[in-house]
DNA sequence: GAGTGGTCTAGACCACTAT
DNA sequence: TAGTGGTCTAGACCACTCT
C-alpha cells in the first residue's frame, strides 16, 4: 500500500510523518495505550527509509506523545497525570508512600459561566457550565480545596452520574462518561492569604498563606475541557526545579 | 590522529562520545561559547561513522549543554541565567521590557557556616563562608530580599573587591574574580508569612505572604558554589508551566 | 568556494519481547 | 522463532555561513 503525506512539501519528510502521526492521536484515530504501526510497517506504507521513520518517531517521543519499548513496539502515552499533577504538595501516607488523596465533591450544579471562567474555557459569557466544589483529603487531613468548572455542552452526561459514584480521580470519569480525554494542562501558581472560607475547609487560621494553582486542562487538540482553582496550605507546598 | 574513548565498553559508542565531550566541558577543556570540533573532525579523531557522531551531539543538545548552528558549528552553551532565574517574578520596566533589577549588597562578611548552610554547600560545619544580604530593586521598588552564602575557600578574592564595584549580577563577578562558573542550579519554592525584617526590606505589611526561593548554584561538575534564600512579594509572583 | 550542520538513503547486525 | 526497536555504518545531496 502506498500512502502520501499531506502538508507543506518544503518541510522535511520526517516532520511531515510526525505531523501525520500526531494528527492520528489528536483526531482520535489512535488512542492512549494503542500501539503505533511498527517501523517496518511505516517504511512500507510511506515508502521512506527506516532512518527517516525513526527520526519522526523520535520527535514524538521527545514531545511526550509516544513511548517506545524495545522488542514490544511504540505506543501512545497515557496521560494519567491526575494523581501526579498535585506533585507540588506532600501527599504522602504515614508509610512514606505517595498516596492519591480522597476526592470529596461538596457541591455540583449547573451555573451560567462567570466572565473569567468563560474566558478561560473559550466559551461565550453566560453559557451553561457545571460548577463544583471539591475537597481533597489525605489521611483524613484536608489538603486542597478546589473550585472546578466544566463546559456544560461536553459534560452534560456527567450531571447524570450520582455524586457518590464519582471516585477520587475526575479525569478517568470525564473520559468514561463523557468521552472527554484530558491530555495536557497549563498551570499557574501564586500564593495568597487564606480567606475565611478556604481556612475553614483546610482547617487553618484565616490569613495563613495558601498556594493557589490555576489549571486549564485541554484535550489532545488543545480544546479547553476544564478550569479549576485549587488552594492548599503553603507550609505543605514544595516545588523543586533544576535550571541550566 | 586516533583517540580512544574511555568508560564502560558495554555502553553505546554515541553515549561514550557524549560522555567524553561532556567531560571536556565539566573539566574546563571547553568553556561556554567555545566551538566544539566539527562533525568531520570528530569522525576523523574517533574513527566512527558520521551518524554516530551526530547522535552523540544530539544527546548533548537535548541536555542543553551544546547548541548547533547550521553552517557555523556546534558551541558550548553559555549559562547566563542570572537574569532569567527570577523569571517567576514580574520584573518589567514601565515600558513593558524585561529589566535586570538593581542589586544592592547591604552586608558582606566572613562568617562560620551555620549547619544548614554547611549541609547545602557540602562543607564541614563551622567552615568559613562569605555571608551577604542583598536587595534587588526594580524601578526603585524593592522586589527581592536575598541572603547568600559562599564557601570562603573558592571565593576568598571576592572579599577584596570593593562592594561598590560589584554590579547588578553576581555570577559574572564570581567567574571573573574567582574563576568560579555557575552552570546550573537547583531551586525549591515555598511560601510563608513575612516576618518583620523581610516586611521592612520589601516595604510590605508584616504577615503578608511572601514566596521563598532557595537556590543551590553549582559548577559544571555539580560542585556547590553558592546557596541563597530569596524572598519576594507573593502578589508579584507568577509561575506558569505546562503539563502533559 | 570551503566548511558547516541538516536531511535522507539502504543496508547490517544486535538485544529485547512475545509466542 | 518472528517481530520489534537500538545501534552503527558509509555514503549522497542539500542549505546555510563565512570570507
Amino acid at each position: 500500500m502506498q500512502s502520501n503525506l499531506h502538508g507543506d512539501e518544503r518541510l522535511p519528510i520526517y516532520q511531515r510523518l510526525a505531523d501525520a502521526l500526531r494528527s492520528d492521536v489528536t483526531e482520535g484515530r489512535l488512542r492512549p495505550g494503542d500501539r503505533v504501526a511498527s517501523e517496518n510497517e511505516l517504511v512500507g506504507k510511506y515508502q521512506m527509509a527506516a532512518g527517516t521513520v525513526r527520526k519522526a518517531l523520535d520527535v514524538l517521543v521527545t514531545e511526550g506523545l509516544l513511548e517506545r519499548f524495545h522488542g514490544r513496539g511504540t505506543f501512545v502515552r497515557s496521560p494519567s497525570f491526575d494523581a501526579s499533577l498535585y506533585r507540588f504538595f506532600r501527599f504522602r501516607a504515614a508509610d512514606g508512600n505517595e498516596a492519591i488523596p480522597e476526592g470529596r465533591i461538596l457541591r455540583r450544579e449547573v451555573e451560567l459561566a462567570p466572565s473569567f471562567v468563560a474566558r478561560k474555557l473559550g466559551i461565550p459569557e453566560g453559557s451553561p457550565t457545571i460548577s463544583m466544589s471539591r475537597l481533597r483529603v489525605s489521611e483524613s487531613t484536608p489538603v486542597l480545596a478546589e473550585e472546578i468548572w466544566l463546559p456544560f455542552g461536553r459534560f452534560e452526561k456527567f450531571m447524570d452520574l450520582p455524586i457518590g459514584d464519582v471516585g477520587d480521580l475526575l479525569y478517568p470519569v470525564y473520559d468514561a462518561i463523557c468521552g472527554q480525554l484530558v491530555a495536557k494542562a497549563d498551570e499557574a501558581l501564586t500564593a495568597e492569604s487564606s480567606n475565611r472560607e478556604t481556612a475553614r475547609l483546610l482547617r487553618i487560621e484565616p490569613g495563613t498563606p495558601v498556594m493557589v494553582i490555576d489549571r486549564l486542562a485541554k484535550d489532545f487538540g488543545g480544546v479547553p475541557l476544564e478550569w479549576r482553582r485549587s488552594r492548599g496550605r503553603a507550609d505543605q507546598f514544595h516545588y523543586k526545579t533544576e535550571i541550566r
